[in-house]
DNA sequence: GCGCATAGTTAACGTCATTAGCCTCCAGTT
DNA sequence: AACTGGAGGCTAATGACGTTAACTATGCGC
């Protein structure tokens, strides 16, 4: 038995890829050291705890779910970032679902500004802004489209991957269908700027 | 120490209160029994595992989830009921956030169509769908809908209830902030409704 | 008052996270 | 090439928790 195979980043690479497969509840120490062809305790060598190896695995995740949307959205503007960024966030859930829940979790409960997934998330949020300038929306309103973009995109990609879709066909259109109203309803915001912005738009006369 | 005290009814309640309190992750059913000043072997003697606990307190939660919603569309319709329901879904999730979770959760693993998480799903989206009808959507369209609002929904009112939302101030500006664009673009679809359904409708003229 | 079905109890087992203590391999020194 | 020290892995043990088995006691129907 050779030394020197793992390391801290090794461990938690390979757990990150486990709580893909098998998801957090299902995820043990022990099944992380059967794949990695090692026993249990040896894995304490490289993490202090569980709970310290699922934060790595959310840091890291939220970390790449950061880069996936800054290079979707790189270079787009208007509808079709928010098209393509959106995509991307959808993407990432679906082929890393366990990752991507352990990073929001870990996200909403940060304990304070030095924990490392800050900048990650920091990171995510300021894609989304940079993508919703191109609205050019009040600045009082950036805050709830912002709110409502994570919340949306949110919801559906964690249903998705939950497989709370019941009828599984079509769920590409509503996907895009969703993309669609969302950017419709931004640009009529911009266009109706000099309205009230806190009462209802009242439709317009026609098309 | 008298007899006949528990039953699965209230083992199930008392679970729920407990879910609720401290979250999914540390629930236990030493813990529950401790609440119930029992011993933990005594509720099996009411509840078949965990797992048969926790489904019980899904379902559970999912018919009093669908009673809300129902309650709150009941007798209105439109905007007013959008509105209204969405309060009431955003209200649910914060004052029962691991009833909401766990019932998501069943809800979305559920098994055959004998599981009796089912009928209450059932329910929810019959309140939904029966809101959706004031806005005389398109069929076709209105599954997308559907999708979108309770991903939205969902998205909101769960990572709220996680924390998720950083400034914590104007949360509940942003939420009517949300509720508005959406009756608002489902205002506009219907305005529109013999434009193109699949590719983005122009901008309005003007205001 | 008597029995018995049932709710609750204690004891025990298996699994998992975690810790302690040992062992062994290999890098760098000589 | 032998020496050594520290790092990485291993076995054994502990404690929490879910679960089961076997025992006990209680209160309802006769």
């Amino acid at each position: 038995m050779p030394r020197a195979r793992l390391t801290p980043v090794s461990v938690t690479e390979a757990g990150a890829a486990l709580i893909d497969e098998i998801g957090l509840e299902k995820f043990s120490m022990g099944l992380l050291a059967e794949r990695l062809e090692v026993k249990t305790p040896a894995l304490y060598k490289h993490v202090t705890s569980q709970a310290d190896l699922v934060h790595r695995i959310a840091v890291r995740a939220m970390a790449e779910f950061a880069d996936a949307i800054r290079d979707a959205i790189q270079g787009r503007a208007g509808s079709d970032a928010l098209a393509t960024g959106a995509q991307a966030m959808r993407t990432y859930v679906l082929e890393h679902p366990g990752q991507y829940a352990v990073g929001d979790a870990a996200a909403a409960r940060a304990t304070g500004p030095d924990d490392p997934i800050i900048p990650a998330v920091k990171r995510v949020v300021a894609s989304w802004a940079a993508m919703l300038r191109g609205y050019h929306l009040d600045s009082s309103q950036e805050i709830h489209a912002l709110r409502m973009l994570r919340s949306a995109l949110h919801g559906f990609s964690t249903q998705e991957a939950a497989g709370g879709f019941q009828i599984d066909a079509s769920v590409d259109n509503s996907f895009t269908w969703m993309i669609n109203f969302l950017d419709r309803g931004l640009h009529d915001i911009t266009a109706t700027a000099t309205a009230a912005t806190t009462t209802r738009t009242p439709p317009p006369g026609g098309h």
